[in-house]
DNA sequence: GCGAGACGATACTGACCGGTAACTCTCCTG
DNA sequence: CAGGAGAGTTACCGGTCAGTATCGTCTCGC
């Protein structure tokens, strides 16, 4: 398969501790390669040969980098959030009011959920119903990154001064959620499309009357 | 290859053709096992051989009765789509205007998925994450479901006068797979419990003004 | 009484799982 | 130049996976 060994990076410039050279270093293929793996095909869909094998080198690579598959799991979903995370900041920095902040990340949340072609939902929800064990150290980083999203949400409300910022936060974290799932079920032309436009009308109801 | 497998006699006693015994017969607690193994396990996560055992039988009589694991993975994703629309046309029999039939929907299903102990969201959303292939068996169960499920909340927009039934079905519809999907990442006390409101409020932003 | 069907028990196949051991090669750095 | 770390290679471990084969037993309708 791909392979494609030596290629003369020739930057290296003698930084101690970052020893990756090549294209990239088989730590950073290997949890690149798993990222989009378990993404695509499910998480207990794909063995570490597999991701191995993907990645262009072997189980024991990987094994030296990772302590086990669940840490790795666990890794690749700290990195799907933190992506998360900065997509975020970015869209609400460009707007000025809370409102448009909350129609600005609706309007983007909509174009990228939908229209990714071979998009399949979130992967940490998804994470969430492939692992049930409460132990799974990928849980810990599931429940945190929703709480935090949630709490995101109630946040920009109340700085809205909606009169029940955390019920009307809550209510658009169901919006977020199952226009995830939809994706996943429909495609792209399914009610996912609604969204943005759903998210209005909750907070013009809340801003207006009793 | 088997020809016509799964029937499903699940009829009253005493009927001739009826050899089960027991408690209840082989397949019907197989199936019954299934079903609550793969909801709350997770459907990759339990072995054929785990259902046999829990179902106080062995592999060899499952492997009589259903062709596949995955056969019988849709077997009981129809069974659960079976008991989905049950409910759901008991709810809206007891009311009389199409706007209460949507609120008692709304009503009835926030109490049932958040107040459900163990519940883990929706089973058959639960299975699209789990089974990514297009050719699974299961796959067409959930797409039909989920579509049959989106249609009935369109209609119900429709009947009441909606100005725009589909959109408004359509969010809807997202808020109730974000309820789920609320549930299986927090628990009981999660954002779904705003999930009547939120419906009400669409509703009456969607019937009244521009 | 007898065949037929449903069921249980045991053993097996071949593939794959997550994870480990031991060895070699290469390249950077001291 | 020596050494050590990162990386690749091969082989292996015990366990589990879905699915099959064989045989014996129990019961029920005829």
């Amino acid at each position: 398969m791909k392979a494609q060994t030596v290629m003369k990076p020739a930057k290296a410039e003698t930084t101690k501790s970052e020893p990756c050279s090549e294209p990239r270093c088989a730590r950073d293929r290997i949890f690149d390669t798993a990222r989009d793996l378990f993404y695509k095909q499910g998480i207990r869909a794909v063995g570490v040969e597999t991701i191995a094998n993907e990645a262009g080198t072997t189980k024991m690579s990987l094994y030296r980098h990772f302590p086990s598959k669940d840490e790795l799991t666990a890794e690749c979903l700290r990195a799907d959030r933190a992506e998360f995370d900065e997509w975020w900041n970015e869209v609400i920095a460009k707007a000025s009011t809370p409102r448009k902040k909350l129609e600005a990340l609706f309007s983007a949340f909509q174009s990228n959920v939908c229209e990714d072609a071979d998009g399949r939902g979130c992967p940490i929800s998804n994470a969430a119903v492939e692992l049930p064990d409460p132990k799974h150290p990928a849980r810990k980083v599931v429940f945190e990154h929703k709480s935090d999203m949630r709490k995101r949400l109630q946040d920009l409300c109340r700085e809205m001064g909606a009169r029940k910022p955390d019920k009307l936060g809550d209510a658009l974290f169901l919006l977020m959620e199952g226009t995830y799932m939809a994706r996943l079920v429909f495609g792209v032309d399914g009610p996912g499309q609604v969204v943005l436009k759903a998210a209005n009308a909750l907070i013009d109801a809340e801003k207006a009357a009793p």
